[in-house]
DNA sequence: GTATCTGCAAAACATTTGCAATTCT
DNA sequence: AGAATTGCAAATGTTTTGCAGATAC
C-alpha cells in the first residue's frame, strides 16, 4: 500500500519521499477537504519533524502536477482536495462544511468566442440537509 | 449621476459617505475584475485621505449588501465585481485577463439531498482567444 | 556523489482590530 | 447631538524566502 502510494507520486514525475507520502496519504484517506492547518494538526503528533513550509511545498507541487484541487471556496483559506475528478463543491453557511456534488456533463455556459477551458471549479453556497431540519 | 448613485446605496440600507460613492462609482465604471490594490491605487491620487481600511470595510459592505461579488478565482487575491448578476468567470493563463460569460440557465449539476442553494459561482481556467492566435 | 528536499528563522503580504477624531443626518 | 464612519498604527495570520544541513537515488 505505501508501495502503491510511492508508484503514484513516481508516475508523476514526483521524488517520493516520507514527508509527501504521508501528506498524499493524508488526503487520500481525509476526503473532508482539510486546510493546511488541518493537515498540519493531524500529522505533525506522528511527524513531529514536518515543518509548515515542507507542508506548503508539497501542496503547492501536488496541485501543480493533479494530484490534489486547491479550494478556494472561501476567500481566506484554501482547502485541499484528493479527489481530483470533475466535480463541484457546496459550502454550508451554516454548519460550515463542504459537501461534492456531480457536474451535469452538459455546458456550463458559453464561454467567450475562442477560449479554451482547461480546468474550472463550481462553487456552491446555501444551507444543507441537515442544518434545514 | 452623484444622486442616481446615492440613492442606489440609501436603497440597500448603506449610509451614502464620499468613500463609499467613490467606490461604488469606481466598480460602475470599470469591469476588469480589479483587486483592492487597484481600486486604492485609482482613487487614492484624487481622493488622498480615503485608507486601505475604508475600502476594507466599503467592498465587505458591499458584499453583504449584495452591491459586488468577492471573486476568489486566484487563491491569492480577492477580486470585485459590481456586476452582481449571474454569470460565470473564466481567467487566461497567458495573459492573466478574467472574462465574463454567460451561465446556461439550466442545472449545473445535482447537488446533496436537501442542499438548498443561495448563491453559486464558477471560474474556468484556460487560454484566450488573443492568446491562442 | 550530487542534485533535490527539508526545516528553521525571518521576511513579506494581505487583512483585521482598537480607538480617537471626524462626518452624517 | 448622537450614532455611524473614517483612518491611523499596531496586531494578526498566512504564505514565501534564504540558506545550511539532511535525504534520496
Amino acid at each position: 500500500m505505501m508501495v502503491e502510494t510511492k508508484k503514484i507520486l513516481e508516475e508523476k514525475g514526483i521524488r517520493a519521499t516520507q514527508q509527501r507520502l504521508a501528506v498524499y496519504q493524508y488526503l487520500s484517506s481525509h476526503k473532508n477537504h482539510p486546510t493546511v492547518e488541518m493537515i498540519y494538526s493531524s500529522l505533525h503528533p506522528e511527524m513531529p519533524s514536518l515543518s509548515k513550509t515542507t507542508l506548503y511545498n508539497t501542496l503547492k507541487l501536488f496541485s501543480e502536477k493533479q494530484l490534489a484541487l486547491a479550494l478556494t471556496i472561501d476567500g481566506d483559506e484554501v482547502r485541499f482536495d484528493g479527489d481530483t475528478s470533475d466535480h463541484g463543491h457546496c459550502k454550508c453557511r451554516r454548519c460550515g462544511k463542504v459537501f461534492d456534488f456531480p457536474l451535469s456533463s452538459a455546458d456550463m455556459g458559453t464561454l467567450p468566442e475562442g477560449f479554451r477551458r482547461e480546468s474550472s471549479h463550481v462553487y456552491v453556497w446555501g444551507i444543507c440537509g441537515d442544518c434545514r431540519k
